[in-house]
DNA sequence: CTTCCTTTTCTTACATTGTAAGAGTAGTGG
DNA sequence: CCACTACTCTTACAATGTAAGAAAAGGAAG
């Protein structure tokens, strides 16, 4: 009748495990997740989870798939024009990617190849279709974006948790004497946010010059 | 007095241990590379390595930092215009991700923050403060710039070898009646490189605007 | 309740990994 | 010959992914 754990071990499921372990992975960084010690996080021992993933590798790519998912979402609104979309696509991408920086190592490393991603790819060239691009031309891109976020969204992410602590934001500590401009362009802080609207706004702006009509 | 070795193993040194690593990460995926194995390679066994590298972490460390450097050589030509190095920048980083993309990965998931690296950065933003960036602008630039090459990479050089062979280039085989923007947009063949271009010259010509004289 | 069946979990076991500790070996200078 | 350094190997251990199958926990039917 008492609560069976301190845990809330009851009703383990698929989507369960996922949520462990991309909080596991955001906490300790996916190099030290092993399936021992994501079972210890669900109070359960390490073959339990092979119930519910057929093995490491899969899990990955489920925990990849749950990132890229969230991106469904983002279809043009009314008379959104496309470039706004783009923007807003990207951010999405971004937000997606670090909210669960410690999946973004499994994703940069895979291809991401799944069912769901494959549709967003289609409905993306159909708006951008609709925008005037040729296909080939609105996967040039698509494919311009996605990969520029990716990229971006590492380098923002830096080292995955569980890196040495010393040298965290590595370049936040270079000597101005020796790299006088380093020091100048770092002393306004991180900018993140900033960093990328302008690189990403930069690029889709250039792409109109891309529309065929 | 006759060869020691079929294999070369005479002269063990740093370098003879790196190369063996990358080319191993090339062959087969940093995945599949063990201490053990990159020992074999070299005729000799594992903890022999630990003369050269104190740990396999240092290992990659070492292996990234040999992408790296090759940048060093980028310097702005005579008379050479902003956008014309940094388009060659880009394209020499590029093109040393792209020779080695087993230890893609490995420069993915790490901050570069190697010394010579520091200073690599420390020159590129002279030059372009040179052409009129301010500091921070020109990090900006140079962020935008190197990211997006490293996106661009990680999707080119796909996934690494030793995955699934099913689905190589996974995007290659679309069903056309699913997915028929895609497909047409596919039938061009991969063009990598002119995505590449198209991609990173609009975005350098983008900044244009934002030079501050 | 008992019996059977399915779903879920655990136990054992093994090959592979990174690497610590230290022992062997080779070559070099005295 | 000795001592010393540079290099390589042997052995060992803890941690990992996961195969094989035993145990337990429900649930349905009698």
């Amino acid at each position: 009748m008492a609560d069976r754990r301190a845990r809330p071990r009851a009703g383990l499921t698929r989507e369960r495990v996922l949520d462990a372990a991309l909080d596991f992975a955001d906490r300790h960084g996916v190099a030290a997740l092993s399936m021992r010690k994501l079972g210890a996080e669900l109070d359960v021992e390490a073959m339990t989870l092979y119930h519910y993933v057929p093995n490491k590798d899969a899990l990955f790519e489920a925990m990849v798939d749950r990132l890229v998912q969230s991106l469904a979402r983002v279809e043009p609104g009314d008379g959104e024009d496309w470039s706004a979309w783009l923007i807003r696509l990207g951010g999405a991408f971004r937000d997606a990617l670090l909210a669960h920086p410690g999946a973004l190592p499994v994703l940069a490393t895979r291809p991401v190849t799944s069912g769901p991603s494959v549709e967003l790819v289609e409905s993306a060239l159909r708006y951008l279709g609709r925008a005037g691009f040729e296909p080939p031309r609105a996967l040039d891109v698509l494919n311009a974006v996605m990969t520029f976020v990716l990229g971006h969204a590492l380098a923002e992410a830096g080292s995955p948790p569980g890196a040495d602590e010393s040298e965290v934001d590595s370049l936040a500590n270079v000597d101005g004497a020796d790299f006088p401009l380093l020091a100048l362009a770092l002393s306004a802080g991180p900018r993140h946010a900033e960093r990328f609207a302008f690189a990403l706004g930069t690029l889709v702006r250039g792409f109109a010059t891309a529309r065929s009509r």
